[in-house]
RNA sequence: GCGAAAGUGGCGGAAUUGGCAGACGCGCCAGCCUUAGGAGCUGGUGGCCUAGCGGCCGUGGGGGUUCGAGUCCCCCCUUUCGCACCA
């Protein structure tokens, strides 16, 4: 009989059709018992098509829900598509197409292709977020939020991409760069919506103490949040009584050595204390410094040429009570601190270039203890020195001469403190989310200007407010969005005045929309509320969420925010959207980046189509650590197709033995396979999870025997995360009527039966290996000994001499020590 | 510059608390089968020396701890990522 061959196409279409049919993947909102939510990023749908990213981050977590599922959990896989935003815009301008006809047209097509790939989504349940009944309640947010006053329109030097011609976040901003279109970033002054993130930056950063998220992912937050611990310090200004200049220092211990302060151009006070005399250089610098981009500015920093004047102002050093010089320089940031510092040029760096430069006193105030006694004030200083521990002391400091530099930091603001002249401080580096955008293709922010009533929010009951059809949607330098174009969508009655009022142009930030459709995802065909209490309670927090670090500080720490805020306002009962993130790696093609322009992309559908949506998941998880990405080699695929065609083999063609694993040994490979792959796939390790199913297999056709069932079918159960079409068409051949899907078909092992009854020891003399024996599991050192002295190699090592010491690791190793 | 991670055969990658380095797969080599094979099967495959038995070397480089180091400690090199004038 002619042996029948594994088909992969005509497996996966018969299966799809009949998943799809059965509405296997359709969850029980409502009652499910062991509810597990495993969510993963949804996709932008580009006019390209799925990316083989897409199917590696989305097949990685199809794995886990399907173990999950496998283990008994009714297991809610929802996908959906992050359509807004700049990106979907752009593409649509460069293709002289509306977004309103090319979007629907890519989630066709991105739908397609995901149901080839045999992900186990509840189609019933996507959220597409331009849909109104969606941005309805991405607006309704927005409404909460300036409600509870974290939503605040203020004019803010903003970051202004010149290509898109639109403001940016701060973190859409990458090395002074736009993140879409790498255009260098220039400052504007416009009137802006923010969300007062900073509002929640301590809870942002204490969270991640607790939540179970890749350590990877937690770090980059916390950098971008940046708490740092210092104080703030007035220094009073000679002649302008009514004023104090405040700076953020985290070295209060350098006080007695600040020389001169620092304003930065954008800095308030300038104006009214630069003296008369310095008057036209000051406007000259801080004209030419405003009008240097982002870039510019960093690049002259990080040359090490500070530029800066004299303002001829004068303020107080606190401490000292001298008179120290006011200057300007672009080296000090407006958008950190106070805009203003005490410039300590004996221990910082920057500021030590800047009195080099300029030629300002250096004072050295902190020096190591040990040169405490013969310190020469004299010293000239070759760089800043800026240790700051127990073993460094205060010098040229009054009072505090002598002090632990670490503890110097808490007396001399204590002091401060209690004269009133500074106190204790925490800086953040992050800034509030700027979420205006002066474009087309997002959310309408549902707010009206009154002539009259000023700034008039929407009514709820008026939600949502339509983005309407414009023809003309590229956008333009005026900073103004195209919505104002239309006139039907700009002119309205002020919902309080009834009088003339003029919507609100500007769109929110496409990631307000990704910052809740997790929430949606259980409710979407509720229409009365964004997301139903109960299923909230039922399916909330995500258990498992899974997508690319990428987004660590952008989507990430937005949808913390938005949760946060949400769970404060009584909307929510959690204050952390995600039990669990696992970040998935990149992949990379033969040791390159692939990118359009090398042309190396793979096209996931090709592959697909030669080899199967199976083999194609299961060789993607096998290229790599799944956390860690992958590298994809043509060749390699051939190594998945030859693994499943010899399972098929073994479980399809021929008669299947009955009775148990037919040998003790082959028992113990079954157990100790279940119990590996069990705690692989639990811990996303899916490339050594395979592996020990090839080795399992390997030994179950060990010189061509024939298998019999009880050897492969939890292997089939194993397999079904991976080639869900595969193992359910082989389990049915086994004689399941059911969907292994259904029900807890993940194999048991027995602990005991996991490990052999017979382990091999190495033998080695001085260290090195020699034999190895076979002895009983937990055998004796005596046993082992004796066992190992058999052995001729080892007897011709020892060479007759005395053994001095032996040492013996039970079931692994004994070292016999000789003269 | 600061912070983090990583460097293992020709390649992707495995290696419990320090305990037989190179699992699994690709590729390659040999043999079998076949009219044929870019198919399948069997075996081999870190380097060097050796007719063979066997021996020596080997996880980026250099030191150290230890009976024993890919794994721990110190120094250096390289790569990748993140942040970057953050006061």
């Amino acid at each position: 009989m002619m042996a029948e061959r594994y088909d992969p196409e005509a497996v996966e279409s018969k299966w799809q059709k009949r998943w799809d049919e059965d509405g296997l993947h359709r969850v029980d909102i409502d009652g499910a018992e062991r509810p597990y939510y495993n969510l993963m990023m949804y996709p932008y749908p580009s006019a390209e098509g799925l990316h083989v990213g897409n199917v590696y981050a989305f097949t990685g977590a199809d794995i886990h829900g399907r173990f999950q599922q496998l283990l008994g959990n009714t297991v809610f896989e929802p996908i959906g598509f992050d359509a807004f935003g700049i990106h979907s815009e752009n593409f649509a301008l460069e293709r002289r197409t509306h977004p309103m006809e090319l979007i629907p047209s890519n989630i066709r097509n991105f739908t397609r292709q995901l149901k080839r790939m045999g992900f186990m989504y509840d189609w019933s349940r996507v959220v597409d977020v331009t849909r109104p009944e969606y941005y309805k309640w991405t607006q309704w947010i927005f409404l909460k939020l300036l409600e509870a006053g974290l939503a605040e329109r203020r004019k803010a030097p903003v970051n202004w991409c010149p290509s898109c011609k639109t403001v940016l976040a701060n973190e859409q901003v990458i090395d002074g760069r736009c993140e879409r279109c790498s255009t260098e970033v220039t400052q504007r002054q416009l009137d802006q919506w923010f969300f007062k993130i900073t509002d929640y930056a301590q809870r942002l950063l204490d969270n991640l103490e607790w939540i179970d998220w890749s350590d990877s992912t937690k770090r980059l937050q916390r950098n971008w949040i940046g708490r740092s611990e210092g104080a703030d310090i007035d220094f009073e200004i000679v002649g302008h009584p009514d004023k104090k200049l405040r700076v953020f220092t985290t070295r209060p211990d350098t006080l007695f050595g600040a020389t001169f302060m620092v304003l930065a151009p954008e800095h308030r006070f300038l104006q009214e204390i630069t003296s008369a005399e310095r008057r036209g250089a000051v406007d000259e610098y801080v004209k030419a410094a405003l009008a240097m981009d982002v870039v510019e500015r960093r690049k002259a920093g990080e040359e090490g040429r500070k530029t800066g004047v004299d303002t001829g102002a004068r303020a107080i050093n606190p401490v000292t009570e001298e008179e120290i010089p006011i200057w300007v320089a672009d080296y000090v940031l407006m958008e950190y601190g106070h805009g203003a510092i005490m410039a300590v040029p004996a221990h910082d760096e920057r500021d030590f270039e800047f009195a080099k430069t300029y030629d300002l006193p250096i004072r050295i105030v902190v020096i190591p203890a040990d040169r405490y006694e013969d310190f020469d004030p004299n010293t000239e200083l070759e760089s800043a020195f800026t240790e700051h521990t127990e073993d460094e002391v205060l010098v040229n400091s009054g009072r505090f001469d002598g002090v632990p530099a670490a503890k110097a930091i808490k007396q001399i603001t204590d002091a401060l403190e209690q004269e009133g002249r500074g106190a204790h401080a925490v800086n953040y580096r992050i800034h509030d989310w700027c979420i205006s955008r002066q474009r087309y293709w997002g959310p309408p922010i549902p707010v009206i200007h009154c002539e009259d009533c000023g700034m008039v929010p929407v009514p709820e009951e008026d939600l949502p407010v339509l983005l309407p059809y414009v023809e003309n949607f590229r956008p333009d330098e005026s900073g103004v969005g195209p919505l104002a174009r239309s006139s039907e969508f700009l002119n309205v009655d002020c919902p309080q005045c009834g009088g003339r009022a003029k919507r609100e142009t500007d769109v929110s930030d496409t990631f307000l929309d990704s910052a809740w459709y997790f929430m949606r995802y259980p409710s979407t065909e509720r229409h009365d509320v964004p997301f139903d209490p109960a299923r909230t309670e039922r399916w909330l927090p995500v258990d498992m969420y899974i997508g690319g670090e990428e987004h660590a500080v952008l989507h990430l720490m937005y949808s913390r925010f938005i949760t946060m805020a949400l769970h404060d306002l009584g909307h929510l009962p959690f204050e952390e959207p995600y039990h669990k993130f696992r970040k998935h790696g990149l992949i990379i093609r033969e040791g390159a980046k692939m990118s359009k322009s090398r042309g190396n992309v793979v096209i996931p559908d090709e592959y697909v189509a030669t080899s199967g949506a199976d083999t194609f998941r299961t060789y993607l998880m096998f290229l790599g650590p799944y956390e860690e990405g992958g590298d994809f080699r043509e060749q390699g695929i051939a190594g998945i197709s030859r693994f499943f065609d010899r399972v098929w083999d073994a479980v399809a063609n021929g008669t299947l033995g009955d009775g148990p694993p037919e040998t003790d040994e082959l028992n113990h490979k079954l157990h100790a396979t279940i119990k590996k792959v069990t705690e692989d796939v639990a811990a996303l390790q899916y490339n050594t999870a395979i592996a020990a199913m090839m080795e399992y297999l390997n030994a179950v056709r060990a010189g061509g025997r024939q298998a019999r069932r009880s050897e492969v079918e939890p292997l089939v159960a194993m397999l079904a995360p991976f080639a869900p079409h595969l193992a359910e068409e082989l389990w049915a051949r086994l004689g399941h009527t059911g969907s292994i899907f259904i029900g807890a078909n993940w194999p048991q092992y027995d602990p005991a039966l996991a490990v052999a009854d017979e382990v091999e020891i190495a033998v080695q003399v001085n260290g090195r290996l020699r034999a190895t024996v076979r002895a009983p599991r937990g055998a004796s050192e005596d046993a082992v000994k004796r066992k190992a002295l058999a052995e001729e190699a080892v007897q011709r090592h020892l060479d007759g001499k005395e053994i001095k010491k032996t040492i013996f690791v039970p079931d692994r190793l004994i070292n016999l020590l000789v003269g």
